[in-house]
DNA sequence: ACGGAAATTGACTGTTTGATAAAACTCTAT
DNA sequence: ATAGAGTTTTATCAAACAGTCAATTTCCGT
């Protein structure tokens, strides 16, 4: 009675797949849902186009599973932000996780920018309900922080988007800033400058403490 | 010896040229050069194809119209900040001109978010040129206000891109700070929360002065 | 080593896309 | 009012596109 209980994958499906997925996100995340094409995907999989569309019958479908695997990695950073420990730390953490994934993940950041950017017509319910519900959740914690004095008052999920800004901005924006900034002088030098300006400005601010 | 001095316009040509700019940047902000298609942007004007193409012969003619009427506009917050003004009050104007950018003109930055976001190719140089050398120029004059003490010392390039990243969200991330934010309730409320927290923000951080 | 399942391919289809050519129409300066 | 420039449309093209299909080849448990 074999009746789909788990479609137990081969060894060859399990390495094409990945090759397929990771050709998918250097297109899609580059050139957005409908610039990006099956034959170039095929491509950079290597292998040809009916063979790739074999493992997933439809373009949108790689687009999917791609969206799917990207969120919980997305979201995780957030989801950890844990309400016992010191506030102060804890956003520091925060925002030198994500600002990792960008250095890591630049792809999956500019896939997530990309559909955001295109109106977001894929993952609009999963913004209202999922990362919304996140987002509440993680604002109380904040909030209480505040109420508590332990972190300077302040709006939480407008907090919360400046630091989803300013870090993401280093993998989104990645073609601009190695633009202004000039040729990379190598090593993690760049992240870390990123790194030692964000935590002064989210912590200390701007203006000079008389 | 009419010799192409100016071709000065048409009543009708001038007209036309708009509509189609006008269409071609809601097309472009939302998929992408790749992605918008020049029916698209013809049904968008309200003409044909042929007659679109009349007035732009190649798609890339309308893109690149749009992106170099953008990009004065889009510096001039920052060419504007004033070496001779008070540091707070300058860096306050100046996120929220960009900040009113991007509510006023949310389309003009997803345009150039996706350029950024497909790597820059029609902009590299410009990238390289215009944008590093008003970058590093009012580098300096950031510097200088560190330097004599008006200003909490932190990376002034790094700074500029945080002020990009966080205005511009507002813009480019719209679907999803709806969806987070909840229904709009009208008014300028949004904005004017945006506008406060980010002034919390760069002025006085996030940790409590004591 | 072999038989059936899994994987791969070449050839193809219908559609969309950017772009062109030529003919028909409209506006405007005289 | 009319000639000629300026504008619009119909018809069309070749290339690129997502997706299909039948036929062939490779893989792997027995």
């Amino acid at each position: 009675m074999d009746h789909n209980p788990e479609p137990r994958k081969t060894r060859i499906q399990t390495e094409n797949e990945a090759r397929i997925l990771d050709a998918a996100l250097d297109a899609f995340s580059l050139h957005g849902f409908r610039g990006a094409t099956v034959d170039q995907i095929a491509e950079g999989a290597g292998m040809s186009k009916p063979n790739l569309l074999y493992y997933f019958r439809r373009k949108q479908d790689i687009y999917e599973a791609l969206i799917d695997r990207l969120l919980d990695t997305w979201l995780e950073p957030l989801e950890s932000l844990n309400e016992n420990g010191d506030p102060i730390p804890e956003l520091r953490m925060y925002i030198r996780r994500k600002l990792e994934m960008s250095r890591d993940f630049p792809r999956e950041s500019r896939l997530f920018a990309n559909e955001i950017l295109q109106g977001a017509p894929r993952i609009t319910r999963m913004l209202e309900t999922r990362l919304k519900e996140l987002v509440d959740e993680k604002s109380e914690v904040i909030s209480g922080w505040m109420k508590a004095g332990r972190l300077n008052k302040a709006d939480p999920r407008h907090m919360i988007f400046s630091i989803w800004s300013t870090t993401q901005h280093y993998a989104d924006f990645d073609v601009q800033v190695r633009a202004v900034l000039g040729p990379d002088r190598g090593g993690d030098g760049r992240f870390e400058d990123a790194a030692r300006y964000l935590e002064t400005l989210f912590l200390d601010g701007l203006k000079p403490r008389s």
